[in-house]
DNA sequence: TGCTAATTTCATTTTATTTTGAAACTATTG
DNA sequence: CAATAGTTTCAAAATAAAATGAAATTAGCA
């Protein structure tokens, strides 16, 4: 049973809880998308709507999580910079806010997700041209081709990602 | 013990052996980003460099996968259109032939995984407005402004879509 | 500096996902 | 239409990923 309104309207209250648990849900399947665990998703979205900052023990009490997950939760958001601490006088516990720019938060994430298997593909792809030059086996032509849609593909990813970039400019 | 090669030049068969480690390895990597399994890579990254189309017991072998694997996997990529069936006479057994448009493949996948995410997230936002008109809990400002930058980020993954779709063409 | 609240770490448990393989099913062909 | 190659299905096993919570560590404060 949730406890009632304080000072403030109680349907307030209520509204602000809605609103969190859309956010929540909102971004456990934004995070999931992205391959990021449940819990992440969980204190991410409880963030975004927080018109304050919350220490970690708020934040284990609203989402019901263990401080496990809490901790490790939050050490992944910092690592992607989707979240960062704010300092409360007089309080010695972190307080967490959440960054709601999402250009950076994904830039981050592309930039420690997608390129590295980018650069990795870029050199696959000039081994399996190396091999194919100094081996020719049959079925070159087909190889060729191949190899080549697969050039195109990581450029276009490589295209795609300053334009991803500016779109979420916003 | 790999047999040797029969008629033709040993080293274009390696050179194929290499080929298609690479491309396996590739497609398993880039498979797992999209939150595919590792044998749904491996089938799609073997069939990608074959010339010729392949019957299922011949996938089984050459990845050494149990045949259940390997029917659920060409299940997963028939269903997203990465894969097609081939006819070929006097051979009872369906051949598999991997479908090298991309442009294809990631539409069916963006049409399957991204687009009903988008849609909800377009109706969580309205209840979200919704709530936030009727109540009017305090720190509506801030609220409103929440929304507001959910709302952008779900039109701009709107529009990046048919870019996608166009950069890919290829 | 010593005390303690706050946080992190990590071995263990829980949960979710993937693979396996054998039985059931399907479809071709003799 | 019977035999059987080919394929799918699905319960169980194996593996992988995430969550837990208690011990270890860190950092703020008296």
């Amino acid at each position: 049973m949730a406890s009632e309104a304080s000072f403030k309207s109680k349907t307030s209250v209520s509204a602000k809880r809605e609103l969190e648990i859309e956010s929540i849900d909102f971004f456990v399947r934004m995070m999931s998308l992205l391959g990021l665990p449940r819990s992440v998703g969980e204190i991410y979205g409880l963030l975004y709507f927080s018109p304050k900052a919350l220490p970690m023990d708020q934040i284990v009490a609203k989402l019901d999580i263990s401080i496990g997950s809490a901790s490790q939760g939050l050490k992944t958001l910092r690592s992607i910079r989707a979240v960062r601490t704010t300092y409360v006088p007089g309080d010695r516990r972190d307080h967490y806010l959440a960054e709601s720019e999402f250009r950076r938060l994904f830039s981050t994430f592309i930039k420690d997700e997608i390129l590295p298997h980018l650069e990795s593909a870029k050199d696959r792809i000039s081994r399996m041209e190396k091999v194919l030059k100094s081996e020719s086996p049959e079925d070159k032509d087909f190889y060729n081709i191949r190899i080549e849609k697969l050039k195109r593909l990581t450029q276009a990813s490589g295209r795609l990602l300053p334009m991803l970039a500016k779109l979420l400019k916003l």
